[in-house]
DNA sequence: AATTTGAGCAACCGCTAGTTC
DNA sequence: CGAACTAGCGGTTGCTCAAAT
């Protein structure tokens, strides 16, 4: 026994696999576990003995009891300190034993009743997260691991829903896996959603729009009904390694590979048609924190998208300004028509703590970054939900066709940071400004009635244009169509990565399958709302007041910056144009709150701006 | 064989929000 | 109405273990 035992190096492992085998088998009925006790202690204290109390000291420093102590109450913690650190299975068997004898809740109790020194908290958690008998023990089942794919894509990071329709499960056991994957995949390049789930969770939120849902513009609803939550999951990038070095002092203090992993075509795209502005790429930046009930999460983008834009008058032909648009915040898009959302003082209405009247100090995005999973939303935005292709998945597209061009491998979204891919972007555009000419004059958005309508005539003349090959969004788009129906297994691993040119780049397997947009009339306006460029629509071309008064702003914050280039820009915007500069100001606006904290970040990220836009206005 | 690195996991923290008293 | 309690969430930390170096 002794030798067994020694084997294992901490006593609380012992009580981990042994909690398992106790679960497994003396969990028939709660009757059944106190019989099992004394075979706990008696393994945890020879494990003790064996390999000393070296984990009885818990990371704070608080010494925690010993198994004897904690099952006789000897450190009750009432008084003393409570304990941290790994459960024994001696505080396992107290904890169930108490609920057993009294049910769930007032977990305060717990301490007080039972002598275990634990906070309630603790013991809340542990009972939800290991002690409860319906638990299910190991390894996610595949179907399980799909099912937690589809949900997030769904909901997002709903952790404790997800658990919820998967029994057995924890929130904190699917949050794990979930992260875990995260960090697997995004390493390996992949897809954070499989491309079926992309088009299911697309077509499912359209299918929910056709029933009416964001029709009814009632907010009330949006917590109830997953799909149409257009809740952002929280998806973590801390891992990737691309291009850190570039950008560690990073723009607007993201983690740069937060930043960085929100794939660079995906700006793009979203710069090529500032609709996009105010979603994928900002809501990363102004995280989704749990909102609740009515709570709406971008009221400025709920004005936004739904307002009427005529087409193809105000986009300046130039792909660069258009491109810096992608950093533009919400609020500089907001024109405030939606009554339900009045305008707030705050002109940085997309952050997070001020769109759930948090006042916290520190701007969410500089701790969290959330990228947008499929979700659409509905009921109080009033607007046809535009659901979201993921950026994973625009992520694959880009990686789709990679040597269609040749520039492609020099200045590769892969080998270089943001700033390259978009000055490479630039470039390409400049060579196809005709076409990202018709592009973007078909960008801008329009009320959904109108967008029904419009629909197929946009599908056939924009969607080709942007199925063109050549064209900077060509992959994109005609990739995307080949993405949402080649996937095979949606837990599927690449094939196999081949370089070019110094390039890694994944290889999709990709079937030629096309799909029939245009004799579908649903099916083609899921495409115009599925579409990255429509995604983000902003109304912020429609000067107004407040246009008028950002402008000012603009031209104030960027004239000394920027010279001539900007001030012509900033004209423009005066007539009603919108330009690079504004969502740049904005983030300076923005960087403002951070100055509180540090002066360096603002400092580093005007500069970076700064630079910025200089590069954008000198390809 | 020793060391390093990274994955997976359990647990915790700080916070917000809902419920109950 | 406010305090206490509880649930939930996002993020983080620390530990173990196995693979890589």
């Amino acid at each position: 026994m002794s030798t067994r035992i020694s084997s294992i190096k901490h006593f609380s492992v012992i009580g981990k696999y042994f909690a398992e085998f106790w679960w497994d088998w003396s969990f028939a009925s709660a009757g059944d576990i106190l019989p099992v006790l004394p075979a706990v202690f008696c393994i945890e204290e020879m494990s003790i003995t064996s390999e000393t109390g070296e984990r009885m000291i818990s990371k704070n420093g608080v010494d925690s009891p010993s198994v004897e102590e904690a099952g006789s109450g000897g450190n009750s913690g009432e008084n003393g300190p409570l304990k941290k650190g790994p459960w024994t299975s001696a505080e396992d068997a107290i904890l169930v034993e108490y609920v057993t004898k009294h049910g769930e809740g007032n977990w305060n109790a717990v301490q007080k009743h039972s002598g275990l020194a634990r906070c309630g908290k603790s013991c809340r958690l542990r009972w939800a997260n290991h002690l409860r008998p319906d638990l299910k023990k190991g390894a996610f089942t595949p179907e399980e691991e799909r099912r937690i794919i589809e949900l997030h894509a769904k909901m997002g990071n709903k952790w404790a829903r997800m658990a919820a329709e998967l029994p057995g499960r924890t929130d904190n056991e699917i949050k794990n896996y979930w992260n875990t994957r995260i960090k697997r995949r995004q390493r390996a390049g992949l897809p954070i959603y499989p491309p079926e789930i992309c088009f299911q969770a697309v077509n499912e939120n359209q299918r929910n729009e056709d029933l009416g849902t964001f029709s009814s513009g009632n907010a009330q609803h949006h917590d109830f009904s997953p799909i149409n939550n257009f809740d952002i999951p929280a998806v973590e990038f801390k891992n990737l390694e691309l291009n850190q070095q570039l950008y560690t002092p990073t723009l607007l203090d993201i983690p740069p590979t937060s930043l960085l992993d929100i794939p660079a075509n995906s700006l793009l795209m979203q710069g090529l048609n500032p609709s996009y502005t105010g979603k994928s790429v900002l809501s990363s930046f102004y995280p989704s924190k749990r909102f609740r009930g009515t709570e709406s999460l971008y009221p400025s983008i709920n004005a936004s998208v739904c307002d009427v834009v005529p087409s193809g008058t105000q986009y300046p032909n130039d792909g660069s300004v258009q491109i810096a648009q992608s950093f533009a915040l919400p609020s500089a898009f907001d024109n405030n028509s939606n009554s339900e959302n009045p305008p707030s003082s705050s002109s940085i209405r997309g952050c997070h703590s001020v769109l759930n009247g948090n006042s916290s100090s520190e701007p969410a995005w500089v701790t969290k970054l959330e990228l947008p999973s499929l979700q659409t939303r509905t009921g109080s935005w009033g607007s046809p939900s535009s659901p979201l292709p993921s950026l994973e998945c625009v992520d694959t597209l880009i990686q789709t066709h990679p040597t269609e061009n040749t520039e492609s491998c020099s200045l590769s979204r892969q080998n270089s940071g943001l700033l390259d891919a978009v000055l490479y972007e630039s470039q390409i555009m400049k060579n196809s400004k005709n076409n990202s000419c018709q592009q973007t004059s078909h960008a801008s958005i329009m009320p959904v009635d109108v967008m029904d309508t419009l629909s197929h005539d946009l599908h056939e003349t924009q969607w080709e244009a942007y199925g063109d090959p050549i064209s900077p969004l060509g992959h994109s788009s005609l990739s995307f169509s080949e993405y949402t129906i080649s996937s095979r297994n949606p837990l599927d691993e690449p094939q196999s990565v081949e370089t070019v040119s110094g390039c890694k780049v994944k290889e999709e397997v990709v079937e030629p399958v096309p799909m029939q947009y245009d004799d579908n009339s649903e099916t083609a306006n899921l495409t115009i709302f599925s579409r990255p460029d429509f995604l983000l629509a902003s109304n912020c071309f429609v000067p107004n007041d407040d246009q008028t008064r950002e402008n000012s702003l603009l031209k104030d914050a960027f004239g000394p910056f920027l010279g001539e280039d900007l001030s012509r820009d900033c004209k423009q915007m005066d007539s009603g144009a919108t330009s690079s500069a504004q969502g740049c100001v904005l983030l300076l606006k923005q960087n403002e709150s951070i100055t509180v904290h540090s002066q360096r970040k603002q400092k580093d990220m005007h500069q970076l701006t700064l630079n910025y836009l200089q590069n954008l206005f000198t390809v």
